[in-house]
Order: structure tokens, then C-alpha cells, then sequence
DNA sequence: GAGCATTTGGCAACCGGTTGTCACAGACGT
DNA sequence: ACGTCTGTGACAACCGGTTGCCAAATGCTC
């Protein structure tokens, strides 16, 4: 017994105690290699001229030699910094949401941070839960999502640093496109097609950019004289948009302006399934320029925003936030672009 | 100066050097309220019934006071388990992906688990050295792409339990969908409606499941006694649909087959272009069923595979590879299901 | 109530880096 | 020649957990 226990305790170690992680090479390796001290090289590798360029120079190379990675989490337990950023979505399959991941995604990695995704999909606690999980294991979080109160996220970004894309919680540094740009574009085409009477159809009533529009959709019906309406769907989807449809309808508006793409294509669904003419008998227009915008038919008349960029914006201004520690002041909200396609067309003679 | 220093190192420390990650609790905290050793603490929470009921739950009440949460990296330290996923994949706005992104975030969620994505886009020496940089910090990969050659792949699944999503490099568990089934459900639809010669726009010539594909077209073709063509296309995208198209045409097939619904769909807005009818003078079909295909018109034919469940299955394969050491035997390939849309129809009496 | 087996909790080392402090060396000035 | 200054590298403590080992405490049997 007891030689078999030394026996197993010997060198061949079948499930490797003392290698918990696939055979790295360390600091401590490339210290022996080089004849300095760990301490050494650790300021070699990270502390750029605090050690003299002969002695980097051996440490370099021996960490070459033993391809060295440094760990990242033994490197994040004493300075406090993890390298990664989370980013805090509603959810992932909307087309929206992951252009924004995709820049931000771009923008992290080229600063050599990680990013991980998290998705809350339902209620608001889960994701202020998934926000705790992630707090401690994150430098940062970029929140593209409507689900949280202003309160709650200034709290959290007074804990950590935190970027919201398109909600400005008070003190909270956030990226925004430009609402009253776009929806100026886009009501001023409706105009000249000469639209009198048009249809909001509105996001989540959590949702800042929704409000948003719906406010710059306001001021706009009293600089063209316009009759605007506000109807509610239940969810930012498709299937806000079916349910919105018959509203829409028995308000009489020649023209329907979705909170998003998809409940856009949601009426005109809708519309096609009850035999309306789009853009003959109702002018269909959203928001994003999602994909599958202009697969529809008739494609959508959309207002694009750069959604690659505001992710992209918002992991750089998180991480100069990281830097200096103080919230950066926020850039100008990002403009937007209006893509005229075939589902807007002249307001029809006879209403509905 | 002396006196400077110690007063520096005194009590307000200004900008608290002593307390790197926000206010946070550890468990010595917890061992000082309770009355314990830290190291009971750490049991009491990791390791179920390895501490009296009674000092578990004076720490836990301990705990729920000063609300504590385990540093993750503290954790993974010693133990090397990060209880981070990562997923590896070509494209986050392919629409493809996400669907398998959920499906893998919440399978991961729902172990505690957190899933870090990395993009590859463009090279395979950019995907490596992605996964390169990820290795130290993550217990295991999720491969959905398919850049890679398969020693590669395989030669990292020795240092790390991996799963790849549809390929099958030799080795390493995957989690595959059932080319075979899938192509003999389509090709059964179109050879119904009396096509004899069909065409395949393949995929990416690295990709294992376009090459899979192909192949179960071909056995379809010995079956049927079709006439089959593989028509080469630069990328799994619209674009690479656009740039087939020509060919497509010059082959003279009464049906054409893209290896996914973006190539799908590249080639009916090509065909629209030129005017030529979909279906009646030229039947287009697709896989993966992403969103967008029953927006086109006329909707696509396309064979719908459940990437939801793939992405959760591919996480489950994983974590219980993880748990264990050992890869786990794959599963059986997932079923897949044939959506018949507009873009299919009788086989044109001449061809063109 | 003694003897023994089994829990239970504490000690201390360790994971792999970072960093404050300090000693020593060499460069330099006078 | 000496003292000083600056630059360099080493020592050791620390980040916040985990875990092998051991001794004390407890429970059990007879």
C-alpha cells in the first residue's frame, strides 16, 4: 500500500496535481532561465524601462523561448484589473444589438481586452443579477439594454465603470445616436410626400430611445403643423408590430413610423396579410436598417445608424474612463442616415 | 521625511491602495464575523457537507450580511477553473451564429458559467491567435467556425476540452447537424417537383459542413439519377450568392442549392436584377432557415436546423467534458426540418 | 466511562503574478 | 581619493481564495 502510494505520488502524477493549468510556463521559469529574479521580470514584461534594456532584452528572449503567456487572472488578483469588458444586452438575436457587440467587440480587442456578452433577456432582475455575477470579474460594462432604472444604473456605475448605449442615465456616461436628427430626415420625407397624419408605433415604455424619438417626433408635428399619434406595442419585435397593427389602422394615419426595423416589418406583415398596399395605401418606416430591411418588399424606408461605431465608441469611451478613472464626458450623439426604399410613398388620395 | 512616510502609509491612504476591487468582502471578513477560520469559510461554500450544519450556516448568515461574492479569479488561481466558456466564431452578424451564440449563452448561464466570445473574421492566423490569447483564462472552447485546418484544432483540443459545431475534426467531439437527412429532405422536395439537374453553390472550401453537404447531394444524385454541379462561391454570404449567380446560370439548372440562406439569397436578388423569375424559371433553396428568408420574396425554401439547441448542446458536451477529463462520445447529428417557401416550384417546362 | 472511529476546524503553503522598499553597484563630480 | 546620486535588481509581502495535513472535538460502541 504505502509503495503504492509513493509510487503514485512519484513523477508520473497520472492526473497532474501540479499542473492545474496545461503545462505554462511562468515568471518563475523565465527568472531561472534568464538568472534574475520573478520580481524582474515581471517589471520587465510590464513596467517598459524600469529595468535596463540588456536585462529586458535576456528576459524577452527567454520568455520567447519559453512561449510564454502571462494569466491573466494571477495578473488581475493583486491589480485589480481583469482586461475584460462585459457587455449587458437584452437580446442577442436582435439584429440591432449585435452590430453594436460586433463593434464593440472590434474596439476591445484591438485594445487587447476580452469581452463577454451578457444577455438578460427577461425581466430586469435577471439582469441585475447577471451584473453582479459579472461585477467582480470585469474592468468595465458597456449596458445596451432598457431594462434597468436610471437609478439603479447610476448606482452601479458608481461601482464600476460603465457606458450606456442609448439611454442617458443621469451622471452616467453613455453613446447616443442623434433622435432628433433622424426622426427630422425621416418626418421631412414623410412631409414632402405629403403625410399630414402619422403613426408612432413605440418601443418598450422603459426605453429611452423610444421616448426619445416619440419626443423629437412631437416637436416635429408642431413645426410641420402634422397630427401624431402614439400607439403602444408590446415588445420591440416582429410581433410588437402584429400587435400594433390594428391600432394603427383604426387610427387613420397615412403614414406608420416603428420604434425599430422589426416592428416595422411587423405591420407590414400585417398590412400584406389584410391585403393593404404598402406603400399605396399606408407608408411603412423604421429604425436601424437592420438586416432583412431590404429583403422585405417592399424594402423599408429606414434611418440607419452606425451601430458598429457606437459600440466601438462606447468600449473607447469606457476604456478612457478605466484609464483616468473619471467618467469622460459624453461625445456628440452619433448622426444617422435616412435610406428612402420602397415601402414610403405619396400619402394616398382617400384615407383608409 | 520619515515622519512624511509613515503619515503617508497611515490611516487615508488616499486613493486606497488597500482596497483594489470596490468595497468588496472577502472571506476573512466573513472568518472574523463568524468566528471562524477563513479557511472553514471557503469550505463551507465550496464544498457542501464538509462543515458542521451549524457552522454553515452561522457562514452563510455571515455571508448574506456583508454580501459577500466569491472573487472569481481569487477561485481560478489556484484551481484553474475559470468558469468562463469562450466561443470562437467566424462572423457575429452572420445570423447563423447568433442563434448558436444564445443557444450557448444561456446553456452557460444556466450552469453559472460565463461565455466569452471572439471573432475571428478574417484570417485563420487571427482566429489562432485569438484563441491563443483566450486559452489561460477560459476551462473550454466552443468552435463554430471553420477557418482553422483540423490538426490545428485538434492539437488545441489536447490542451483544452473543446467541442466544435459543425465540423468533425478527428479527435475532438463536435456537435454536427444531419447533413445527409437535411440534403435528402430538400432534394426529395425539389426531385417532387420534377428537377433533374440542380445546382450547389458550396461554401468556403475549408468549410467541413459545406464539403458534408455536398457529399450527401452527390449519394442524392446516384439515388435520383440527378444531374448535380458544385459551383464554387467566394464567401457563405449574400456577396458570394451575387457572385455565383453567373454561373449558376450558365450551368442550366432548374434548381440551385447555396450551401446557406445568405448565398440563397444573394442569388435571387441576383436573379430578380436580371429579371428572371423565382421560382418559375429557376427554384433556390438554402440551409439554416436564419431570419430574413421569409421577409425575401418570394420566401426561401431552406432546411431549418435547430442552432439554438446546438449551441446549448455544444456547451453541455463541453461542461460535461470538463467535468469528467474526457471527451464524451458525440452525440447523434441533430435532426433538421424542411421548410417549403415560394422559392421552390415545378421545374420550368424549357430551361432557360 | 474508557476506547476508538469519525467529524470538524485550524494552520500554512500555494496558485502566479505585482509592487513598496531597500541595498548595492557603477557613474559621476569635486 | 572620496562621497553622492542615480539606476538596477532582489526581497518579501500581498491579492483572495483552495486544500493537504493534522490535532482537537465529537460521537459511538461496549
Amino acid at each position: 500500500m504505502t509503495t503504492n502510494e509513493t509510487a503514485d505520488a512519484a513523477e508520473p502524477a497520472s492526473d497532474a496535481p501540479k499542473r492545474p493549468r496545461s503545462g505554462r510556463a511562468t515568471i518563475y521559469d523565465i527568472a531561472e532561465l534568464a538568472g534574475v529574479n520573478p520580481s524582474t521580470v515581471s517589471r520587465a514584461l510590464s513596467r517598459p524601462g524600469r529595468v535596463s534594456a540588456k536585462t529586458e532584452e535576456k528576459i524577452r528572449r527567454a520568455a520567447a523561448e519559453l512561449n510564454f503567456r502571462i494569466n491573466p487572472m494571477a495578473r488581475a488578483l493583486p491589480t485589480g484589473r481583469t482586461m475584460t469588458l462585459a457587455v449587458v444586452v437584452a437580446d442577442i438575436t436582435n439584429p440591432v444589438v449585435f452590430r453594436t457587440i460586433r463593434g464593440a467587440e472590434r474596439a476591445a480587442a484591438s485594445s487587447n481586452y476580452t469581452l463577454v456578452i451578457a444577455e438578460s433577456q427577461e425581466s430586469g432582475s435577471a439582469e441585475a443579477s447577471a451584473i453582479e455575477r459579472l461585477l467582480p470579474s470585469v474592468d468595465g460594462i458597456v449596458l445596451a439594454t432598457t431594462r434597468l432604472a436610471p437609478e439603479v444604473i447610476a448606482d452601479i456605475a458608481g461601482r464600476v465603470p460603465l457606458v450606456a448605449i442609448n439611454s442617458r442615465p443621469p451622471g452616467v456616461s453613455s453613446v447616443v445616436t442623434d433622435a432628433a436628427d433622424a426622426v427630422s430626415q425621416l418626418i421631412g420625407h414623410l412631409v414632402a410626400l405629403g403625410h399630414t397624419s402619422i403613426g408612432y408605433v413605440a418601443g418598450p415604455p422603459t426605453s429611452w430611445s423610444s421616448a426619445q424619438r416619440w419626443e423629437a417626433l412631437l416637436a416635429e408635428s408642431e413645426r410641420h403643423g402634422l397630427a401624431v399619434v402614439e400607439i403602444p406595442s408590446g415588445s420591440p419585435t416582429i410581433e410588437g408590430g402584429h400587435a400594433a397593427y390594428r391600432r394603427v389602422i383604426a387610427s387613420r394615419v397615412t403614414a406608420v413610423v416603428g420604434f425599430n426595423d422589426l416592428i416595422a416589418i411587423g405591420i407590414m406583415q400585417e398590412a400584406a396579410a389584410a391585403g393593404v398596399r404598402v406603400p399605396d395605401e399606408l407608408s411603412v418606416a423604421g429604425f436601424d436598417d437592420i438586416f432583412g430591411s431590404e429583403l422585405i418588399v417592399p424594402a423599408l424606408t429606414t434611418v440607419r445608424a452606425d451601430l458598429d461605431r457606437a459600440g466601438a465608441q462606447a468600449v473607447e469611451s469606457l476604456l478612457a474612463q478605466i484609464q483616468d478613472g473619471r467618467p469622460r464626458e459624453d461625445a456628440e450623439p452619433m448622426p444617422t442616415e435616412l435610406i428612402v426604399r420602397g415601402s414610403t410613398g405619396p400619402a394616398s388620395a382617400r384615407p383608409l
